[in-house]
RNA sequence: GGAGAGGUGGCCGAGUGGUCGAAGGCGUCCGCCUGCUAAGCGGAUGUAGGGUCAAAAGCCCUACCCAGGGUUCAAAUCCCUGCCUCUCCGCCA
């Protein structure tokens, strides 16, 4: 949600940032409907204050055994016109609450503006894509010859953007998930502050997905069980940044870096016809998701830190990428500025994103009451959050099976897997 | 799923329908004191929205004692529903 004093004091800017993301917003209509609301709220207050000390006054006479009839019934006078008042408030407050729920975060000065992901701005690329000396095979054939990858199978048990791993698949799935917590919960070096890992609900309130962004406004890509009113999650991101909902802690603990692997649950609604084939566009997928709580002054180089945590990852790996700066037209709902990063996929000759680092600075924490109290004047402040995949596990295995491909349809295991695949250096068919 | 007990501020914990935003304690902050530290002493200390003010402080108003309804002139307090926690039973990985 937006700061309404930002909004109100200065509408225009507003209005400019909300078209930079595509959005044509009447702000007249915006604001007229808050000061509506504004009023209503006013005019109960004056209500319930005159009814308090009526009511004051009344205890004071009961007290002092003298007879309070006479206010008593003009009391309940006044009762009737706080029953007006309070829904005349009660309307406008849900409409309100509507309307601002509706709005996308402004994005950050530094954004580029641009129409769309054409617009978006190259920040770097690191390492260089591998050439074949023969065509490269795309990860679901290379994934099929293995024997490790299978569609078919898990069309016939869940339908259509399901897959299931086998044998070698399997564990290098699991050899993924493993490599990437430990390296930000720091079992290995040069980290000052790890990542400390959580483990947490795949299904989730509505309230968590409020707080977040996804709801009201993106129901129709969640996956809902409607005989408990629960969501399952799109992203650990919800479970996550709601683990501090409706808290208030210490400066002095800040930041707050969290980092969890789960599955993820996404309809895809509006995504019929793109990626069909291979793993890039599943309903279920796993991913590890890195979650900083930051003190706003800080949040725009932790931004930086993220990214450069997300994308190590790769660097280990040995993958080629690159990454990008999202402009004003593409950027996230919740987000007011993302990088993403994109690993080179041989088969598609392009890169595909891999993982999305945002600063959501006070958007999700303002919806979800998420605060701090600061060391210098011991006042209550809404902190920042950010997040970003570290990494999603389906695309970087994907990206491996493309990258590590040979000649013979073999898979090169990259070094630093090796350990966790059990010392095999090398994925070959198998049955 | 059944029975019972509970949900109060950053934390613990009192609270008779009116003077309760709420005793007391812990924590935190500011002083004092003692070579330093600890201890001790004194004071301050909820959140949000609004008003007053040039602004800050201060003062004033409204709301908030899990959530939503209800009773009443008046609800932390009484009633109902829901949610959550704990204990026992049942079931279960």
């Amino acid at each position: 949600m937006l700061d309404r004093n930002r909004i109100l004091k200065d509408p225009e800017g507003a209005e400019r940032a909300f078209r930079s993301r595509g959005l044509s917003v009447d702000m007249t209509a915006l604001l007229g409907l808050d000061a509506e609301w504004f009023s209503a709220v006013r005019e109960w207050e004056a209500l319930r204050e005159k009814r308090n000390s009526l009511s004051s006054e009344i205890g004071r006479k009961k007290r002092q055994n003298e007879n309070s009839d006479e206010i008593e019934s003009e009391v309940r006078l006044v009762n009737q016109a706080i029953t007006q008042a309070e829904d005349r408030k009660r309307t406008l407050e849900a409409r309100r609450e509507a309307m601002w729920l509706e709005f996308p975060n402004l994005p950050h000065e530094s954004v580029p503006v641009g129409r769309d992901e054409s617009e978006n701005r190259e920040v770097r690329r690191v390492g260089g894509a591998p050439s074949f000396d023969f065509t490269p095979k795309p990860h679901w054939e290379i994934g099929a010859d293995l024997g490790i990858l299978d569609f078919d199978r898990a069309a016939r048990i869940s339908g259509a953007r399901f897959s299931i791993l086998s044998g070698a698949g399997a564990r290098l799935e699991r050899a993924l998930i493993s490599f990437m917590l430990d390296i930000h919960t720091n079992r290995t070096p040069e980290k000052s502050v790890p990542y400390r890992e959580l483990s947490v609900p795949y299904l989730v309130l509505p309230e968590s997905l409020t707080a977040t962004g996804q709801l009201p406004k993106f129901r129709e890509e969640l996956f809902y069980v409607e005989a408990d009113d629960l969501y399952l999650i799109p992203t650990a991101e919800v479970p996550v940044t709601n683990y501090l909902r409706g808290e208030i802690v210490d400066e002095s603990t800040l930041p707050l870096k969290f980092c969890a692997y789960t599955s993820c649950f996404r309809r895809e609604a509006g995504a019929a016809g793109k990626d069909t084939r291979g793993l890039i566009r599943q309903h279920q997928f796993d991913k590890v998701e890195l979650v900083w709580f930051s003190v706003p002054e800080r949040s725009w180089e932790a931004l930086e830190t993220l990214t450069e945590d997300a994308a190590g990852i790769l660097r280990r790996l040995g993958l080629p990428y690159r990454v990008i700066e999202l402009c004003t037209g593409d950027l996230g709902f919740s987000s007011a500025k993302t990088y993403d990063i994109e690993v080179w996929m041989p088969s598609q000759e392009r890169y595909r994103e891999i993982s999305s680092c945002s600063n959501f600075t006070d958007f999700q924490t303002r919806r979800g009451q998420i605060r701090y109290r600061r060391l210098e004047d011991r006042k209550v402040q809404l902190l920042h959050t950010l997040n970003g995949s570290g990494l999603a596990i389906g695309r970087t295995l994907a990206a491996i099976l493309e990258n590590c491909q040979t000649a013979e349809g073999t898979v090169r295991v990259p070094e630093v897997l090796v350990p966790y695949m059990g010392g095999a250096t090398t994925l070959t068919r198998e049955g």
